[in-house]
DNA sequence: GTCAACACGTTTTTT
DNA sequence: ACGTGTTGAC
């Protein structure tokens, strides 16, 4: 891979082409948006800067202005930039605004990318100078743990002691730190009887073999190899006339070393980011590499972004106050000229199930216009909404945008670019309107459930919220859990890809030798295993003696022996071409390997796999409630295929891009841990849970101290500042943890809030017989409202509505006229006693009782549930309907 | 080699 | 409480 003309290119790219002097020249709209402090930092483009940008300063704003700028003024070629980021979606956002901001798309930013995905592009250039071949695969998490877990036993550990998990973690935490083996200190080498440090080297020795490297590789290779080749980092150094990363108090050691290595050329660094928002501590993240910048560079330019955009100031002021209590912190003041909005709510409650409720109702309330906020007349949404609709369209800020309808179409086919001003919510006000056909009240102010999120401390906490909005019919998506590249179906038919593509893939042959069964088990597996070692030879070759020498039998060796032939045969058909990228397009690596004429698609390859090797079979034959889903995401998974060459070319991409935002349609409530909200932002915001052991989170105190509290307290603080306009905070008084009943203390988060900025809603100490005053005097205590819940006229509440749309949307059976009317329920909710229905999360079950528009169902698998009709369909319905 | 009973460990998650 | 992963019986 080292046949690259490096020099040539650099010369080249020293002096700035014609094109590029007559660009210097054009003049820079982008500027004028940007407010003093953003200026200075788009503007600064030599030298180191680190830009301290708050919550909702525009960071993002400043960051794809400067690459512009950097283009703009032809300081630097797109391929000169090199741009980091710690998400895929981060990457692409940067991407499309500098395209937005130039005007056109920017053909090559090779470099803009996950620091991740920068390094692979490095690494396959320079794969063998970390004993690899170019075409190296990347394994992810549980192709990680298996390797371990045949070392361990290898090393004759007990597994059950020091499971391959615990090493994983300490790998890579090793490797987060840049420690190779030989570098680890001996102290710390002393797990596993003393062998983690031997263990570690054997499964780097291990990877080298197989060919393959983790994610924590990726980045300590390329700091090895440029620590170790001082001529080709010079080259590097060189060719990055400019970097940016994005994110920064989130890198890691080994991060910040390959950064720094990079930057000494040039030396112009600029990196983003905000001390006060660091929560990746856990995960080898290290804010003291964003404490220390101005140590690291000398004249570092240090920028502030103050001036927040998002959200009201009591919401920012109650967030400064609890940060506060935070030690070493580079210090920053949020601030805001948006006119005066609500406090922070705070409300206790008598245990997580209320609080669940009391939750629902609220949403139901804002999203219905009646809740006690929705009608405060300080709301500076309540004013007409037509009448800032027009004035923001005067002022340009719609992007000529004229009439209502035309907002509205710009706003359902491209989102980003009007949502700086706020237009979603104006935006809903409008469709609200026009499909009413009636003025709104100015009073009444309603939020769209896209608008409203719920942000836990941890996903356990998720269940209650999914359980009370299932049995009110309130729609919701969990953001997190399982990305579909991890799941069980997707990764076992990428494994028959990945035996197909290289059939040296031992890790995915052996994940597929039994799947489906094939009779297969560890004793069939040993023998191969033995053979292929003994001929040095991949498994699916030591397969290939073990049928032929009979060391299989019965059903194993009739196993084998079909699978062996399927491979062969569906390699035959597989076209392979596999494209490198190098620094610049023009010299990008193209490797044949077998290159056979395509007879059929890869996609009709893919599917001819899944059918032929029974694995679809398998999944249909399987009674399981996940089972439909499964088919689904495999037709999914094929589909993807589409947009590749080959399947190779597939594998690659999705090694690195594990995201799957499957965009779910629909107006939904978000729920979601903190960690995954950061750097998104909501006009209405809950943080449930606020607890003394939950939030902040004892294991992070027990195990990091005041370090880990003070992360827990960072992790409030990006809570807060998620809310635009409503932010609710509240926390139970007793809660089921791990199966046993606690009573809980209020978090101390809680005491820091300036009371200034917090409108509490319960009176201490009273949590649980206030909870319906608190709701706004919707009831009056618990007992009054399980009154008011059975008296409630189903008809009309909102579920029930929503439910009726979305039957209607079906051509389901509609029911009679019904508003106040008592009809027969049996009726009304298109189901009978007696019917099979699936639901997408607890699968296939029976209807034993209905009650208006609630169905309590037997499920086949997870026991009787009592939930809104809505959330289901006919059992004949299952896997033509997206939820 | 496959299935049911039990022990276990439960924060956060990207690439 | 609950799901996962390992142990033991067929």
């Amino acid at each position: 891979m080292s046949s690259f003309n490096e020099d040539d290119a650099f010369e080249a790219a020293a002096r700035p082409s014609l094109s590029q002097m007559a660009m210097a020249s054009r003049p820079a709209p982008y500027l004028d948006g940007l407010n003093p402090a953003q200026r200075e930092a788009v503007e600064a483009l030599d030298g180191p800067v680190l830009m301290l940008a708050g919550a909702g300063t525009g960071k993002t704003k400043a960051l794809t202005c400067r690459i512009a700028h950097l283009l703009n003024t032809g300081r630097a070629r797109p391929n000169e930039i090199l741009a980091v980021t710690f998400t895929n979606k981060a990457a692409r956002e940067m991407k499309d605004r500098v395209a937005g901001l130039m005007g056109h798309a920017i053909e090559g930013m090779p470099w803009l990318g996950t620091f991740h995905s920068v390094c692979v592009r490095q690494l396959r250039r320079h794969a063998e100078l970390a004993g690899l071949r170019s075409n190296f695969t990347i394994l992810d998490t549980d192709d990680q743990i298996r390797l371990l877990k045949q070392l361990i036993s290898a090393a004759g550990i007990d597994e059950k002691r020091w499971p391959a998990r615990q090493l994983a973690g300490i790998i890579d935490g090793w490797k987060n730190r840049a420690l190779t083996p030989g570098k680890v200190p001996g102290a710390e080498g002393a797990e596993f009887n003393g062998r983690a440090t031997r263990l570690y080297a054997d499964y780097q020795e291990r990877l080298k073999t197989l060919n393959a490297v983790d994610f924590g590789d990726l980045l300590l290779h390329m700091v090895t190899i440029f620590q170790e080749h001082p001529d080709l980092l010079a080259q590097y150094q060189r060719w990055y006339r400019y970097i940016l990363v994005d994110e920064y108090q989130d890198t890691n050691v080994a991060q910040y070393l390959w950064l720094r290595l990079l930057a000494q050329g040039h030396r112009n660094i600029c990196c983003v980011g905000d001390d006060d928002q660091s929560i990746y501590g856990w995960r080898g993240a290290e804010v003291g590499n964003i404490l220390r910048f101005e140590k690291d560079f000398p004249g570092a330019k240090v920028i502030r972004l103050e001036q927040n955009y998002r959200s009201t100031p009591h919401i920012l002021a109650a967030a400064s106050s609890v940060i506060s209590a935070n030690t070493g912190r580079l210090g920053k003041e949020l601030w805001t000229d948006v006119a005066e909005g609500e406090k922070v709510r705070l409300i206790g409650h008598w245990d997580g199930e209320v609080e669940a409720r009391w939750v629902g109702e609220e949403i139901e309330a804002l999203h219905g216009g009646t809740s006690r906020y929705a009608k405060q007349r300080n709301n500076p949404r309540s004013k007409d909404i037509v009448q800032e609709f027009e004035r923001l369209a005067k002022k340009g800020a719609l992007g000529g945008v004229r009439t209502p309808e035309e907002l509205y179409e710009r706003f359902r086919t491209q989102n980003s670019p009007l949502k700086e001003f706020k237009t979603r919510k104006l935006m809903w006000d409008l469709t609200e309107r026009w499909q009413n056909e009636e003025p709104l009240h100015p009073a009444f102010h309603r939020f769209s459930m896209e608008e409203i999120a719920i942000l836990v401390r941890a996903s356990h906490q998720m269940r209650a919220f999914e359980d009370r909005f299932l049995t009110i019919g309130l729609p919701y998506r969990v953001i997190g859990g399982p990305r579909f590249y991890e799941r069980m179906e997707i990764r076992d038919a990428m494994a028959y890809f990945r035996v197909v593509t290289q059939p040296s893939d031992d890790l995915a042959f052996e994940r597929i030798i039994n799947t489906p069964k094939r009779g297969v088990g560890d004793k069939a597996l040993q023998e191969i295993q033995i053979a292929a070692r003994a001929n040095g030879m991949s498994l699916l070759d030591g397969a290939r003696i073990a049928v032929g020498e009979g060391l299989l039998k019965g059903k194993a060796k009739a196993g084998v022996a079909q699978l062996i032939a399927d491979l062969d045969r569906w390699a035959s058909l597989n076209v392979q071409q596999i494209r490198y990228p190098g620094v610049d397009d023009e010299d990008a690596v193209v490797e044949d390997v077998d290159y056979a004429p395509a007879e059929i698609s890869h996609v009709e390859l893919a599917e001819k796999i899944l059918d032929e090797s029974g694995y679809t079979a398998m999944w249909q034959n399987d009674k399981s409630p996940e089972a439909p889903g499964r088919l689904e995401n495999l037709k999914e998974l094929v589909k993807a295929l589409e947009q590749f060459d080959n399947l190779a070319g597939f594998l690659e991409h999705v090694a690195l891009i594990m995201d799957n935002e499957s965009e779910e349609q629909g107006e939904k409530v978000t729920i979601m841990t903190l960690h995954a909200a950061k750097g998104l932002e909501f006009p209405v915001v809950f943080l449930p849970g606020w607890e003394e052991g939950l939030f902040p989170s004892q294991r992070s105190m027990d195990e990091n101290g005041l370090k880990g509290l003070e992360e827990e307290r960072r992790l409030a603080y990006v809570g807060i500042t998620r809310a635009e306009e409503l932010c609710t905070i509240s926390f139970a008084a007793n809660r089921r943890v791990y199966g046993q009943w606690q009573s809980q203390l209020a978090s101390r988060f809680i005491d820091e809030l300036d009371p200034e900025h917090v409108d509490v809603m319960t009176p201490s100490g009273l949590y649980g017989a206030n909870a319906g005053f608190a709701a706004g005097g919707a009831g009056g205590g618990m007992s009054s409202f399980e009154d008011r819940a059975a008296k409630a006229d189903v008809y009309n509440s909102p579920g029930w509505k929503r439910m009726q749309a979305r039957a209607g949307q079906r051509g389901m059976r509609q029911p009679a006229e019904s508003r106040h009317m008592v009809i027969d329920a049996t009726a009304t909710s298109a189901y009978t006693v007696g019917d099979r229905v699936f639901h997408k999360k607890f699968g296939y079950g029976e209807v034993i009782e209905i009650e208006g528009d609630k169905l309590t169902i037997e499920f086949d698998h997870s026991g009787p549930k009592k939930l809104v009709a809505g959330f289901v369909l006919p059992a004949d319905q299952a896997g033509d309907v997206p939820f």
